[in-house]
RNA sequence: GGCGCGGUACCCAAGUGGUAAGGGAGAGGUCUGCAAAACCUUUAUGCGCCGGUUCGAUCCCGGCCCGCGCCUCCA
């Protein structure tokens, strides 16, 4: 089975296969460390993290390459504010987005280049630059790409730049340029600024060329993938391509894929209006790790999405859907057997939820694959025509939905602990959720005693005093359900 | 202005030239001490509007309306 990716360079659905016929080399562009990550970042962080997993799914080996941009204008600003050198500034940020993408339980990539390590690199692609006649240096010390040198500039974001005149548009730069559309390789050193001694003079690296260096250190001249949010394709990647393809001659990345951003409550998301939200805000507001990552997720990379917190509370629900059903088959007894129209309905979900992915990451299909399986099974078992090999099938299907969805098993008590942890290290209690901070307070073993008490009380038909503990701990966030086999339970 | 994307039930959201997946929510029912869960029934003769092509269009073409994104180192 092979993976229908969208190209943004053909602009067509393209077959993501490995050149080697090996490991398929991906770089992804990560985060610029300066800030908290929001979930506009882990949108695209995310959807990044579902196709590795359908590559590796598939049997496809991955090999990922993501960088962090660990020095730029916002670094520099925001570290002179905090009083602090950039490196103990970003160190911070860099932690807390491996924190967060280890609680949306994203997979980290192979290879992991921050921006600031491979300077020498860097400056030797510029070397080459201007070896071939793409680069010039300023009067101050900076350096530029000569756009002029590059004529497919503009072939992945389908621009035509040759009828834009110099000065319109294009912000006047505190740099002279030979054109307002070259952009900088190397920015000089200005006072009290983190620079680097290089052979090209003092300074620090333009942005663009992080990437370009990075990914041709680890991946080759030449690669499979290289994947980012929309936001990058121009000028970010269409700036990648000009420099690397001059330097080396050679194609850069064949296959570019671009997730869409998404809205919150309809409008971009922004800190202006109001609507800007990180990781650790909605898992302080009481949301489910698990719940976050299925609302990212579940509409297909290409798409806007709308988030919601109605949209991030359907999700929780189709989570608790996801999550009763599995205790009910490994929970459950059955009889002997098998059922051959379950064991047809797994193997046809299997199928289709493949196949729905295999064709651009349809996510939303892929999901209705699953969740139609499950009201069949669920049928079955409530008719008691569901045996022990069924219960296999209908297992390996979960399997296979959360190899790439991952949020059937319950790993969502570690996220909300560390957030509160960190909300009282940081003097964010005010915004933990009352309701939150109710359902902490019990144990796990608490509620295992009080469940006890009451099946004892039922036992003896005092109802009273049983509903009166199922009330006591709803309060505090845990829904119990009695069920054939035994008490199941929940937190909300 | 240039480039691009989208408008599908109460909400979210797939999809196909042949008659509308899935999730959530609501209503009714089965089951249950009661709940919950699960299941069943139900909620678009309809897929922004108007034309056209076609035996047939939500899906193709044209126009229009509305929303959104990029064109500013914001994922």
């Amino acid at each position: 089975m092979t993976l229908r990716l969208f190209n943004t360079l053909t602009g067509q659905l393209d077959a993501l296969v490995p050149a080697d016929g090996k490991a398929l080399r991906m770089y992804a562009c990560g985060p610029t460390v300066y800030d908290y990550g929001h979930i506009g970042n882990f949108r695209t962080f995310l959807q990044i993290d579902i196709l590795r997993r359908f590559l590796h799914l598939i049997g496809t080996p991955v090999f990922h390459v993501m960088n962090i941009t660990d020095v730029d204008d916002k670094i520099i600003r925001n570290a002179a504010q905090a009083g602090l050198p950039i490196g103990e500034y970003t160190a911070r940020y860099e932690q807390a987005f491996f924190e967060d993408l280890k609680a949306l339980r994203v997979e980290i990539p192979e290879q992991i280049a921050r921006a600031t390590e491979h300077i020498p690199r860097m400056v030797e692609l510029i070397q080459k630059l201007e070896a071939a006649g793409a680069a010039y240096r300023t009067g101050e010390g900076s350096w530029y790409f000569r756009l002029a040198a590059f004529p497919e500039y503009g072939k992945l974001s389908k621009k035509d730049l040759s009828g834009i005149e110099d000065g319109a548009r294009v912000d006047v730069d505190e740099y002279e340029k030979d054109s307002a559309r070259d952009f900088a390789l190397w920015k000089a050193a200005k006072p009290g600024e983190t620079s680097w001694e290089t052979p090209i003079g003092r300074g620090r690296p333009g942005w663009h060329i992080e990437c370009s260096a990075m990914a041709m250190e680890y991946l080759g001249e030449s690669f499979d993938l290289h994947c980012g949010g929309e936001d990058l394709m121009f000028p970010h990647h269409e700036n990648e391509i000009a420099q690397s393809e001059t330097a080396t001659g050679k194609p850069f990345a064949r296959h570019w894929m671009h997730v869409r951003f998404l809205l919150v409550d309809g409008r971009k998301m922004s800190k202006s209006e109001g609507n800007f939200f990180t990781l650790r805000d909605l898992l302080l507001k009481g949301y489910k790790a698990s719940a976050i990552r299925l609302a990212l997720i579940s509409v297909p990379y290409r798409h806007q999405l709308n988030f919601t917190f109605e949209g991030l509370a359907d999700a929780t629900n189709a989570i608790d859907r996801l999550r009763t059903f599995h205790q009910r088959l490994t929970a459950g007894a059955f009889a002997m057997g098998s059922n051959q129209a379950v064991q047809d309905a797994a193997k046809k979900a299997q199928t289709d939820y493949r196949d729905a992915l295999a064709n651009d990451l349809n996510t939303a299909e892929a999901r209705a694959a699953i969740f139609g399986f499950v009201r069949e099974a669920n049928t079955i078992i409530d008719r008691g025509l569901f045996h022990i090999s069924d219960r296999d099938a209908a297992l390996a299907v979960l399997k296979d939905f959360d190899a790439v969805f991952d949020v059937i098993e319950d790993r969502d008590a570690e996220p909300t602990r560390r957030a509160l942890e960190w909300a009282a290290q940081s003097g964010r209690q005010a915004e933990v959720a009352p309701a939150l901070l109710a359902s902490q307070s019990l144990t796990d073993e608490a509620v295992a005693a009080l469940i006890g008490e009451r099946t004892l009380a039922k036992q003896q038909r005092n109802f009273a005093r049983a509903d009166q503990i199922r009330a006591e701990l709803a309060e505090k966030g845990v829904v119990i359900e009695d069920a054939k086999d035994g008490v199941r339970w929940k937190r909300k």
